[in-house]
DNA sequence: CACCAGGGTGGTT
DNA sequence: AACCACCATGGT
């Protein structure tokens, strides 16, 4: 129970995230494209842009000029590639019947739907899945691979499927998911990206006892 | 100056 | 399947 263990230390070194930090369920849609390679500070900042055109609604953000976007989401980075597939999320949302004609679909076609969708990978999937959907998925990104491996200090490294293996069963609900992944990336911006060694991480009694 | 941030995509071995 | 370059802004 290396996960659940290390979660709740966590918890204790870091406190309460309240992730996902959003008005609306479109708009951690939104974000969550926006944030991608980019630091929250500036997908924010995209976000407030579009928030103050009043385009952070499906039906206004589907019919939006793509000039127009782009001005908008310029402070998030890739603001040609990213223009383009907020309009297309919005217009997949006003097909689907919005947020919530989306919520009767079954985890795996939904995944599978927005997997489908341009711009939407795994990560940004599970993370639509966990804090839109609220579905008990395993957000795997950057931060918890290095988590993992650390916490494995296995070779070759452990993979995703391994990670999501490893921690369902030992996190299941969707609220303790939440909080988990947002305490990893939390303690990850904080720590070292070197892999292997922690013995001189000074930021998290995690990291040393995690090192014997 | 180099490097990085809450990835995804299309192309090449 | 594993790698790669690319996308682009803003902070350190």
């Amino acid at each position: 129970m290396r996960f659940a263990r290390s979660r709740d230390r966590l918890l204790l070194e870091h406190g309460p995230q309240g992730w996902w930090p959003a008005d609306t369920p479109f708009e951690i849609m939104v974000g969550a494209l926006l944030v991608q390679r980019t630091t929250w500070r500036n997908a924010e900042r995209a976000i407030a842009a579009l928030k103050r055109a009043g385009l952070l609604d499906p039906r206004k953000l589907a019919s939006a000029d793509l000039a127009t976007l782009q001005d908008y989401v310029r402070p998030a980075g890739f603001y040609r590639t990213k223009s383009g597939r907020v309009r297309a999320l919005a217009r997949f949302v006003l097909a689907a019947g919005g947020v919530a004609g989306l919520v009767r679909q079954p985890t795996d076609s939904l995944r599978r739907m927005l997997l489908d969708q341009p711009g939407i990978g795994a990560e940004t999937a599970d993370a639509i899945l966990l804090y839109v959907f609220g579905r008990p998925v395993v957000v795997v990104d950057a931060y918890l691979r290095r988590f993992a491996a650390r916490l494995e200090a296995s070779n070759p490294p452990p993979t995703d499927a391994d990670i999501v293996r490893a921690v369902t069963g030992e996190i299941d609900s969707a609220d303790e998911l939440s909080e988990f992944h947002a305490l990893v990336v939390a303690h990850g911006k904080r720590h070292c990206r070197k892999i292997p060694r922690c013995d001189r991480c000074a930021v998290s009694s995690l990291c040393r006892s995690a090192q014997p």
